[in-house]
DNA sequence: CTGACTGCAAACCCTTTGCAGACCG
DNA sequence: CGGTCTGCAAAGGGTTTGCAGTCAG
């Protein structure tokens, strides 16, 4: 429930990502360090706009499409996730039921599943600070098995 | 974990679809009719366009701005939702600890929440059908206090 | 030094919108 | 018939890409 990021744990996941640069054998630049330093002190999940207007004070120089290919490359070093099943387009749901979803995190497949003990979760006090609470569902993530056969499964390269 | 709906499943929501057309007096037209029985007869949570493609044989003539308007017109009437967040951009998330995820349907705002049974869920044998499971999480969705304080709240009206 | 990285601008999608004609009620 | 709805085409907004100059290692 924190609202907050404090600055020494925003260091200390600085220094975990300078390692994972190196050991990825990408370049530490500049842009790279700020833009993950703003990614990792907030905790609004921001896009990659509004990442861009936060770090423009600090990088007046910065691209809009420089966040975007960092953003990326932190997710392919899996230092950052994103929000929601992808990045394409917006996709529809008609089961009137109350269900969950498996979502397929490499060709994002998703299909529907049932579970009368899903369906009564308790969710934490705390979490009706933010606002009502209307609907509660949860996700499961996973590579389907059609992509588990694919043989360039591995390739991670995107962007 | 179906993997398909019945055609006469698909028919009573056809017709539960018909009486809110009317409750709302909006017009029922051939279009309307035929995305609302793909929508419903569909189980991957297709986009627009697979949508638009999948009625392209039955209505040749169709394009792709009606799918998009009939469904967020189902949307409004409550017949159909979205998966993820929303529509609008990718959002990222640099929290590296198990977590769940606050969402307000109205504004887009996004908070994490924690909760260590919550990280312990029960998921259905079956979904292991579908592909590996990876991660697991719960989305509460809602709307936030900021919203609901404001007083055009309730304009559901877009598109 | 040199290849990886950035900034810029143009290209790309997906989605929405303005308008004139079509059709439901 | 009248107003809603559709199809078309063009605009819009977010995201990606090609290129030449720049900078980390």
């Amino acid at each position: 429930m924190r609202t907050e990021i404090s600055p020494v744990e925003v260091e200390q996941r600085v220094e975990h990502f300078k390692e994972a640069v190196r050991r990825a054998g990408v370049k530490l630049t500049h842009q790279r360090l700020e833009i993950f330093r703003e990614v990792a002190g907030s905790v609004d999940h921001p896009s990659a706009d509004s990442l861009f207007e936060a770090l423009k004070t600090r990088l007046p120089m910065l691209s809009l499409d420089t966040v975007y290919r960092t953003l990326w490359l932190l997710h392919d070093l899996g230092l950052v996730s994103t929000l929601g099943p992808r990045r394409e387009s917006v996709r529809f749901d008609a089961n009137p039921l109350p269900h969950h979803h498996y979502i397929c995190v490499r060709c994002g497949l998703a299909r529907d599943f049932e579970s009368s003990e899903l369906n009564m979760l308790h969710i934490p006090a705390l979490v009706s600070d933010f606002g009502s609470i209307d609907a509660t569902h949860v996700e499961v993530h996973g590579v389907c098995k059609r992509c588990l056969a694919e043989p360039e499964a591995e390739t991670k390269t995107r962007h």
